[in-house]
This record gives C-alpha cells, structure tokens and sequence, in this order.
DNA sequence: AAGCTCGTCAACCCTCACGTTGATCGACCT
DNA sequence: AGGTCGATCAACGTGAGGGTTGACGAGCTT
C-alpha cells in the first residue's frame, strides 16, 4: 500500500492531489473540533464519507496527517512578522500591522492554524525529532522578532520602559494566541474589528487620559 | 475493590488521606507535563515510585482523578473575581486587583490550575456530563465578571468607549490564560511583577504620552 | 473480451493503556 | 503463633484505535 500511495503521489493527478487536500482538509477540521489525541481516523474518514482504511491511500500516518495539515503555517506567520519588521515605520505602526497580520492570518487559516496553535510546544520538547524542533525554532523566532519590535519602541522612546519586554511580549502573544478558543470565521470582517480592538488596547491601554 | 476503596475513603484515615492526595498531586504535575490524554496511569504510579493498580485503591478511573486534581480551581477563581466585583473601589482598582489576584492564585495553584486551563471548554462541549457542564458554566461566570467590570469602567468615563467590551475581556482573558503555556513558578515573587506588567499594559497602554 | 489502473473497503493484526482480580506481604494486634 | 487489616503488585481481560492486506469493481485501453 505504501508502494501504491507514493506511486500515485509521484505521478502527481489532479484528481489524486485534489482528494488529497480534502483528506487533509478534514483532518483539520477534525483536529480543531476534537483535539489530535482525542480524534480517530475514523472521524475524519466519515467527514468525507469514505472508510478509514482509504486514507492511507493518501497519507501514511495520523501524524503525518498532522503535519501536512500544519505544514506552511508556522512560517507563513514568522514570514510575515519578519516582512514587518524589515519596513520602515515607526515602532508603533509595526507593532499595529503585526496584530492585524496575524489575526488576519488566523482568519484566512482557520482551522489549520488553531490546530497549530494548539500543539503545546512546551510538550513537542518531549518528543524528539526534526519536525518538532523546527516547530519550536519557528515559534521562538516569533518571539523574538515580538521582542525586537519592542526593544525598538523602548530605544526611541515610543514605548515605555519601566516593563519588563519579555512579559510585555507574552501578554501580547497570548492576547493574539487565545483566539484559538473562542474565534470562529465569520462572513463579517470581524478579525479586523478585533485587530483594531486588540492593537488600540496594547498601545494605548484601556483606560481614558482623563485624570 | 472499589468496595475496598470505598471502604477506606469512607474511613478516612491520615495516612490513606495523605496517600491519596499525594497521588492526586502526582497526575497533576504529569498532566499538566504531558497533556491529559497522552500521560497514562503508568507516569502518575511510577512518579510515586508504585504500581498501576495501586492507583485504584485510592481513586477509581483516570477521569476521577482529572476532577481531583481540577478540584475547586474553578470556584476558586470564580470567588475571586466575585469579591472583587463586590468590593468599592473604582474599576480601575478592581481589574488591578483581578490581575494580580488572579496570577498569584495561578501561582499558588499550579500546577493543577493549569492542568484545568488546558481542558479546552470549547472541547467538553462535546463531553455531556454534569462535571463539563459545571466548568464551562464556572468560566462563563468569570468571563462574565470581567466584562462587568469593563462595563462598569465604560460607564462612569474610566474606561475607553470606543472598544467593543466583549473583544477586551477576551484580551486580558487570554493574557492571563496564555501564562499556562510558559509560566512556571520561581522563588522570587515572579508572579506579583508579571501582574503589575499586565496591569500597567492594559490599563495605560505600552505607548508612552509623547506626541 | 481481456487486461490494466485507480480507488475503495471488508477483514484482519497489533499495540497500548484502562481497569479488575486475587494472591501476597508486612505490621499490628491477641 | 495465629489472625486480621491495610496496602501492594503480578497477571489478566478488554476495547479502542492505528496500521496492513488482499480482493473487488468501475472505468479505461487494446
């Protein structure tokens, strides 16, 4: 079966790839609905009404089912964090496009992305293998470009410097990344409202200037 | 020998109350190291150098000891928040005070606290039981909380107006949450300096009042 | 019609982890 | 010493779910 699946992969059909994606589509859907551990094959099989046994003719493992839903995500965002760090405005209107960024990514990627985020990365640690490390390295660059975009603000004085960068960071990654349990796509433009919402919160804070 | 064990809790004595609440305490550091699903009953009995089926003597299903462990963190919290929604003081006091009371008790609770935080509700929707059914209305509650005191900010003219509520409470809520997936408790007062971070970031911004 | 390819599915195996049972063993009485 | 009780552990049952196999049939080619 092996054999007949990465034949069929090599030859590369349209109609091959094409299930193939929807194979991986609905294992995402799946993974978001129910959790990786918690969801069977089973339960994406019946997704696309097809038996469990047929999936492998299109993908090899649950995990590698995993990693193709997944796969792009994580350096589809640091890419474009590092797009934004590299242009030249000020710290505050970068720190204002990144949010928008993401949410906006999180949006045009759902579920896969949410499925992304919620490998605990501080688990993946246990498990030993390329993909997991890679995994990690991208998010702590992230982190690290949040950072930089920080440090930059704090050294021009746009930003304040009585915080402690690395929490400031955590706070306003943990803002974006929560939506993982409460965001749901919807035909509005609703993940602009909430970058808009997040972003006025972050720089300015909630409260009024009033004395 | 779940007569046995019934027998034995029914009892109650030291010795086997300690016992039990030490195994209790043992799933809580593997879940919360290794996910609920993927630690098995092997990781809790071998943390405490025992076996397996000992683990049956003090507590009947890994289920039962995933409500164990969550215990009250719930209600803890809920209470929290309750007192603080009760007390006089203005609404910008009062977030400060949620913060700070809330990361110290995730402080003071972890790591079970965080073991609970990782059940995602969202997921025990699917779930139908009274327990699922308590929790998910534990943290409405909470959320609810939150979004009273924003209101209650928005209303006497403490607080920005031009911000949807619900979107806020969801970014302090996941500021919060999010600590889940990095923090872990030092000997310093960590927790009270992250809580002043937070609070200074979400009160008054991370931009600085410079033009 | 014969043969081939592609995709499917019934039936199977295998592992792993939850949960059970009953024997065992030390400690503490009597 | 013999009995009892609290606690433990070896051994087993069980089920769920990941992964494999081989045959079958629809549609194509020759």
């Amino acid at each position: 079966m092996a054999q007949r699946r990465t034949a069929a992969r090599k030859e590369g059909s349209p109609a091959y790839l094409e299930k193939l994606s929807q194979v991986v589509a609905a294992a995402a859907v799946v993974f978001k609905e129910k959790g990786y551990e918690t969801a069977t094959l089973n339960d994406v099989a019946e997704m696309i009404g097809t038996d469990r046994a047929s999936l492998y003719y299109y993908v090899g493992s649950k995990e590698e089912l995993l990693r193709d839903a997944v796969r792009d995500i994580a350096t589809v965002n640091t890419e474009a964090a590092r797009q934004i760090m590299m242009t030249e405005v000020p710290p505050r209107e970068k720190i204002n496009q990144f949010i928008t960024k993401i949410l906006l990514s999180y949006d045009a990627n759902y579920p896969q992305v949410f499925v992304f985020l919620e490998q605990d990365l501080g688990k993946l640690t246990l498990e030993d293998n390329a993909w997991a490390r890679s995994m990690i390295l991208q998010v702590r660059k992230i982190e690290g470009i949040i950072m930089e975009m920080l440090q930059e603000g704090v050294a021009d004085g746009s930003f304040r410097a009585d915080l402690n960068v690395e929490y400031v960071a955590k706070a306003l990654w943990g803002m974006l990344n929560w939506t993982h349990r409460w965001y749901k796509p919807t035909p509005a433009d609703q993940a602009r409202e909430i970058a808009d919402t997040f972003s006025g919160l972050f720089l300015d804070g909630l409260a009024t200037s009033l004395p």
